[in-house]
RNA sequence: GCCCUUGUAGUAUAGCCCGGUCUAGAAUUCGGCCCUGUCACGGCUGAGACGCGGGUUCAAAUCCCGCCGAGGGCGCCA
C-alpha cells in the first residue's frame, strides 16, 4: 500500500532505536531517502532521520511489488514513512532492517539537489548557503548545531548556578549617537530607530534591581567587514553584575569558558567524531597580559607601538603566536575604551578593562563600569558624545547605581574555537553579512 | 573604503600559464534498460557546461578591457 498523507500515522521509533527491538516488531519510521540501490527484484534504500540511518529492504515475494517499484524511483532527499516489520540481518549496515508492508511518500524530490546528503565537504560555502535548509540536513552540519545547542545549555546552566538572571532587552532602540560601530536604521512607525548593537546600557541598568543579569541574544552591526569572524547579525552572551570589579567578572568568564568546554566535550562525543574535531579543555587560570606588557612583548619582536595606540589585527596575531590558546589582555588605555569604562585608581590613563583572546581572535571584552553619573557625563563629553542623547540612561544612575562590571562574548566565535572551524558562517544557521541577506 | 584570488553541466572538477589537438574529458547527479544481499552496489546506454558584453587574432574556454557574481585578507568594529 502506498499513500501520500501523514493521516493518523505516527513514528514509533527513530532509526537508532531499532537495534534493541526483537525481530518481527511492527514499526513505523519516518525520514528522508539517502540512497536507493536497486537490483531488479531486490531494492535497498537507506532512510535517515535526525538520529541516524536505517535500511529498508524490498524483496520480490516478501513485499508488494508496487512498493518496491515506487521505492526504486525515489530521489534522494524525498520525505517518506515506512511501515513494516524489523528483521535482523548481519548483511544490513546496522544489523537490522525493515521489510515494509506500507509506504507513504510525503514529498517527492523534483529538483536536482545541489549536493548529495551524505557529502562530508562541499567546497563552495556560497552554494551551500543558497540552499541552507538542505545543507543543514547533512550530518556534519547537524552535529555542529547539536553541539551549539549543548553549549547554550551549558552557558545557561552555569550562569543560573551563579545567580545570574536571564533577561531580554529591547532590540529596537532610539539612540544612534553611542559612537563606535555603525547601527542599522529601521522604521519605527513615524520615527527613525535602530537595531541594537549591544545590550550594554540596559544590562547596566538592570544591576540596580536584579544585581546579576545575563542575556544571550542577537545583535546587529552595520560594519562592512569581510572576514571569517564578523557578521552583521551575531549572537552575544552578555553578563553584568553589581558589586563586582573587573577581575571578578574575569574569573566568571574564565570558569564559564572552562566549564562550557568541559560540558560540551562530555556531551557531544558523537558530534565531535562526526565533525572530526576533538574538544580540548583549556588549562586555567588563563594567562593575564596587560596592555603595557603587550607593548613590551611586541617591542621585542621589533614592532614599536606608542602607548595609546590600538592593537591591530597583525599585532594580535603576533601576540597570539606568543600566547597560544586563551589569555586575557588587560588594563587598556582609557582612550581606547568606551565612555562607560572605569579608570584604574593608581593610573587614570589606564582602564579596568580586558579582552579575552584565543590566539589572535578576540572572543570577549569587558570591564568595570562607571557608576557615578557626573563622571559618565564628563567622559561622554571627552569622547565627543552628546550627554543629552543619554539622558534616559543617565537618569537611572541617580537612584543608587551600584559598582558593577560585565562582559560580552561572541557566541559564534566561541563556537568556531570549540569546533575548530575558522569561519563563523559555518556555525550560524542563516548568516547575515554585508553581501548576504537571504535566505 | 582598499587589496588579492576566482567564475567550465545540478554539484564538485580537468583543460587556461604556452590560442588550433575541445566535436570541452573523467566523476557524481539526472533519464532509459539489465541485475535477488546491496550498503556512495554494479553493468550497458542517453542527456547536460565555458557568467555577460566588447576587443586582439586566420583562429579564443584559453590573451586583453569593462560589467556582474563569488571567496579571502586589510581597515572598520561600546
Amino acid at each position: 500500500m502506498i499513500g501520500t498523507e501523514l493521516g493518523d500515522l505516527r513514528r514509533t521509533h527513530y532509526s537508532t532505536e531499532l537495534n534493541s527491538l526483537n525481530e518481527g516488531t511492527d514499526v513505523t519510521v519516518m525520514g528522508w531517502v539517502v540512497t536507493v540501490r536497486g537490483h531488479g527484484n531486490i531494492v535497498f534504500a537507506t532512510i535517515r532521520d535526525k538520529l541516524g540511518n536505517i535500511q529498508v529492504i524490498t524483496k520480490s515475494g516478501e513485499c508488494e511489488d508496487d512498493i518496491r517499484e515506487k521505492l526504486s524511483h525515489l530521489k534522494e532527499h524525498s520525505s517518506i514513512a515506512v511501515v513494516g516489520k524489523t528483521r535482523k540481518n548481519e548483511k544490513s549496515p546496522t544489523g537490522i532492517e525493515i521489510v515494509p508492508s506500507e509506504m507513504r511518500v510525503f514529498s517527492e524530490v523534483e529538483k536536482i539537489p545541489p549536493f548529495e546528503p551524505y557529502a562530508k565537504t562541499v567546497k563552495n560555502i556560497d552554494t551551500r548557503l543558497e540552499v541552507r535548509a538542505i545543507d543543514l540536513r547533512r550530518n556534519v552540519l547537524q552535529k555542529i548545531f547539536l553541539a551549539r545547542s549543548v553549549t547554550l545549555r551549558a552557558l545557561r546552566d552555569y550562569l543560573g548556578k551563579e545567580d545570574f538572571v536571564e533577561v531580554n532587552t529591547p532590540k529596537m532602540i532610539a539612540t544612534a549617537t553611542e559612537g563606535g560601530a555603525a547601527l542599522f536604521p529601521i522604521f519605527y512607525y513615524n520615527k527613525e530607530a535602530f537595531l541594537a548593537q549591544s545590550p550594554q546600557l540596559y544590562k547596566e541598568q538592570m544591576t540596580i534591581g536584579l544585581e546579576r543579569v545575563f542575556e544571550i541574544s542577537s545583535f546587529y552591526r552595520a560594519e562592512k567587514s569581510h572576514t571569517g569572524r564578523h557578521l552583521s547579525e551575531f549572537t552575544s552572551v552578555d553578563i553584568e553584575a553589581a558589586m563586582m570589579d573587573y577581575t571578578d567578572v574575569m574569573d566568571v568568564l574564565e570558569s564559564i569558558v572552562v566549564d562550557v568546554f568541559k560540558n560540551t566535550a562530555e556531551n557531544s562525543k558523537t558530534e565531535q567524531k562526526e565533525i572530526g574535531h576533538e574538544i580540548r579543555i583549556p588549562d586555567s587560570p588563563f594567562e593575564r597580559v596587560s596592555y603595557t606588557q603587550a607593548l613590551d612583548e611586541l617591542g621585542k619582536m621589533d614592532i614599536k607601538l606608542e602607548f595609546g595606540e590600538d592593537l591591530q589585527d597583525s599585532h594580535l596575531r603576533s601576540l597570539g603566536e606568543k600566547h597560544p590558546g586563551f589569555f586575557f589582555l588587560t588594563d587598556w588605555p582609557m582612550k581606547l575604551k568606551p565612555f562607560y569604562i572605569h579608570e584604574k585608581d593608581d593610573d587614570p590613563t589606564l582602564s579596568r578593562s580586558f579582552d579575552l583572546q584565543y590566539g589572535y581572535l578576540e572572543l570577549s571584552s569587558g570591564g568595570r563600569r562607571l557608576h557615578d553619573p557626573e563622571q559618565l557625563k564628563s567622559r561622554l563629553k571627552e569622547q565627543n558624545l552628546d550627554p543629552t542623547s543619554f539622558e534616559e540612561h543617565l537618569k537611572t544612575f541617580g537612584w543608587g547605581m551600584p559598582p558593577h562590571s560585565g562582559w560580552g562574548m561572541g557566541l559564534d566565535r566561541l563556537m568556531t574555537v570549540l569546533i575548530g572551524i575558522d569561519n563563523v558562517r559555518e556555525v550560524v544557521l542563516y548568516p547575515r553579512d554585508p553581501d548576504r541577506l537571504k535566505p
